[in-house]
DNA sequence: ACACGATTTTGACGTACGTACAATCAAGTG
DNA sequence: CACTTGATTGTACGTACGTCAAAATCGTGT
């Protein structure tokens, strides 16, 4: 294993332990067995290293979803949503140190062009590629306008949830309900509903 | 005013503008006109004013949402979900300080157990808050399980919204569209549904 | 064996950081 | 006025920071 990967590794571990603002170069060799100097050598300053880093865990929690949610399009249409948010709300535990070092890099999109621009493409393609599963279609088969609201949508759900976990990963609702509670929203008023109520 | 107040005003604007991570004890002595040493005296540490600056600012935040989503419950029932969301949008342009600022206390929330109880505390309130006013109802109205799925799904759109709008603030549909984007999600397949289809 | 580019290691430089402490000031109280 | 209490200012301490230059080491083709 390189440095290179090395210090990517270790500066993903600082990100998650001890987040973007408290980490130091020092620290990113430390965690990764590399040495100081190295981050310049490979990546031309800390901060180029740390939004590597972000951006990568960002990457591959967006994997993470992808698949997650990839299971609902095999899923009744009916059952869909709910399936989509039960395997949505399942994954997060597992992959907090991911959807932590997603927020780290979301609090830098603000500050730093490359990865605000990174980021940004990434939730493009994220609302596209939600959509489309999401609906059980394929990415060219659908009204582009349409699945941009439904992937807004859905990536919103994504993120929405990912933080309040963050926040308090004990007080999320599971997916029958907050499928439950998208219907509701959206003006089900169907009589039967789920046994929930 | 007091150099506590200027400290804390000045902290937030360096939380807009540089970002949690990069700012410095003396950037918030000059951004507030105050001096230096005044922030161990009145906050005890720069990071405690940081910490005070976000969650009073993400504070605010809340409460610009929920007087736009309290204009929703005024609304026909059948329009509550696009007036909220319509709102919803065209506040964040106007509170882009309050989002960024709020981002920056997420990001922080996974490091410091007074802010992360504090942020965890203030999601669930507003997970209460906003249940009823989407559904029009009183707070004590509800039925707790119900009320807590509603709201963590409005409480999602917000924030997964807030980040979109960050990353990107020209990429995201309108109130119209996320609204019918959210039935169709919903499985609200009505022939007629709305004229954007 | 040698050369040479790429990488790793050493060491240190200059600086900017957060905080502590003493001095000073402003108001209130007897 | 003398005294107390809280707020503000001036200053400096010790340290931890990011980066760089140069030396050492490695890898590989010849």
């Amino acid at each position: 294993m390189s440095q290179r990967e090395d210090l990517l590794a270790g500066a993903r571990r600082c990100l998650v332990e001890k987040g973007y603002s408290r980490t130091t170069a020092r620290d990113i060799a430390t965690a990764s067995g590399s040495h100081l100097a190295s981050i310049g050598y490979h990546f031309g300053s800390k901060d180029a290293l740390m939004n590597l880093a972000a951006l990568e865990a960002q990457s591959e929690w967006g994997d993470v979803i992808e698949r997650a949610v990839r299971a609902s399009a095999d899923a009744d249409p009916v059952q869909r949503l709910r399936v989509a948010m039960t395997e949505l709300l399942a994954s997060l535990p597992h992959q907090r140190e991911l959807v932590v070092a997603t927020t780290q890099a979301y609090a830098q999109a603000e500050f730093g062009d490359d990865i605000r621009v990174a980021l940004a493409e990434a939730s493009r393609q994220a609302r596209t590629e939600l959509a489309a599963m999401v609906l059980g279609r394929d990415t060219t088969d659908l009204d582009a306008d349409a699945a941009d609201g439904i992937g807004t949508v859905v990536h919103a759900m994504v993120v929405g949830l990912a933080v309040q976990f963050v926040l308090s990963p004990d007080t999320l609702p599971d997916g029958d309900r907050v499928a439950a509670a998208i219907v509701e929203l959206a003006g089900g008023d169907h009589s039967d509903s789920n046994g929930a109520a």
